[in-house]
DNA sequence: TTTATATAGTGTGTTGACTACACTAAGCTT
DNA sequence: AAGCTTAGTGTAGTCAACACACTATATAAA
């Protein structure tokens, strides 16, 4: 039990945590097992902790619900309406955090809670304002895909141009010319040709790359 | 007095609000009555009522500490380290405003409590990390200045084109070539030419324009 | 082994935007 | 009338973005 003069909100992080699957862009959601929106589908996030920083609890809380650690991180905004929880006032910082492809190390389903990645274009209905929170991630993640080599942070250790275009499209939502697409990126020379190649189909392989910079995000244009 | 189960942090806002004077980009200070930091100076801010928009109190602090009202005003980012305020865990959500180069209305000097405005390139000492703040929201007006037309925000209802310039160099810090700056600034159509002139000097008189949407800012190029 | 098919990979010409750069216009002062 | 000071204007060159279609190479099926 804690006694302050004035009363004070609480402070939460919500983490939405993006990555590209079936070239769609997906978020991971957690099911509430209690009130308020018991069974409503949210963001993993929950209170900081009192002598935490921000970005240390919204890690936390996301490797606690979902087992997810070592993502690319970054502060997106903070809601503070004062009536987006009901139980009291609570202040969210939001950030927003890209995970490779197949670089998901989700917690089994044998946990209690229930969790699942669900398409940015079908989402189901959400707890809190979170649905906000999500709509405003995708579009800085859209915004700084067009002036940031922050799309890397998608790709797994290697990876072909196909796949990073393919990021590229389901965040934008729209195809984008091949040719043009790999002379700009290899113009910003932030990846290495490994001279190797993978097969898969009955097709030509396709090169293989690595990213010059992991966890580097640099401004580009 | 009230009581909670778990400790919260106390949640302030913080205002870094700019204006232009003599060509130089300038931020409005408070300087402390109170410790910590006593007879600092501190950006205008504090505590955020329990029932109260972020955005809404950081609009009723900078009322109330400096007497400015009716400004530009963007989120700019939360500062969350756990030992920021020496007193107890102080989370703030730090706050950008912007506001014409003429359109003060400060605080008369007869008010206990001394406030000023700073160069931006002067700082004096400043109390909290609050120096990190305004280093912050100094580069992200300068990276808006480049794709929105956010420095119309700084202009008085009635501006010449070479006053415009001088915005764009004081943020910068840096002089832009005048012929290039006014075809671009004309092509994005955001000012009416108001058919006005002012004189001031021994030279020819400048052309007086208005803003065409005040109060909002267009992204560009 | 031949053929079909599916994705990987490549080049050019056009257009529009940004850059660099120097002189004339017009009012005021002396 | 001359001089000073800021306002206002145009062009040529360079570079980046865009539109656009075919060849290469592997596997699978016939």
């Amino acid at each position: 039990m804690v006694t302050y003069q004035h009363p004070h909100p609480a402070i939460t992080t919500d983490i939405v945590i993006f990555t590209i699957q079936d070239g769609q862009l997906k978020v991971l959601l957690v099911c509430r097992a209690n009130d308020p929106f018991k069974d409503h589908w949210a963001l993993p996030g929950g209170f900081v902790e009192i002598d935490e920083h921000l970005e240390a609890g919204a890690l936390r809380e996301l490797k606690e619900e979902t087992g997810v650690s070592g993502v690319y991180l970054e502060q997106l905004y903070t809601f503070g309406k004062p009536d987006r929880d009901p139980r009291e006032r609570v202040i969210t910082v939001a950030y927003y955090a890209l995970t490779p492809i197949n670089g998901l190390n989700i917690r089994a389903a044998s946990d209690a809670r229930q969790i699942g990645w669900f398409a940015y274009a079908k989402l189901p209905q959400l707890a809190f304002d979170h649905k906000d929170i999500i709509t405003l991630a995708q579009q800085r993640l859209a915004a700084k895909l067009s002036y940031s080599t922050i799309a890397l942070q998608f790709m797994p250790g290697k990876f072909s141009l196909s796949e990073l275009q393919q990021v590229y499209e389901a965040v934008q939502g729209s195809p984008v010319d091949k040719r043009n697409f790999r002379k700009r990126l290899l113009a910003y020379d932030c990846m290495t040709d490994t001279g190797e190649v993978r097969r898969h189909g009955k097709h030509r392989p396709a090169r293989l790359y690595t990213v010059k910079s992991p966890g580097k995000v640099e401004f580009v244009k």
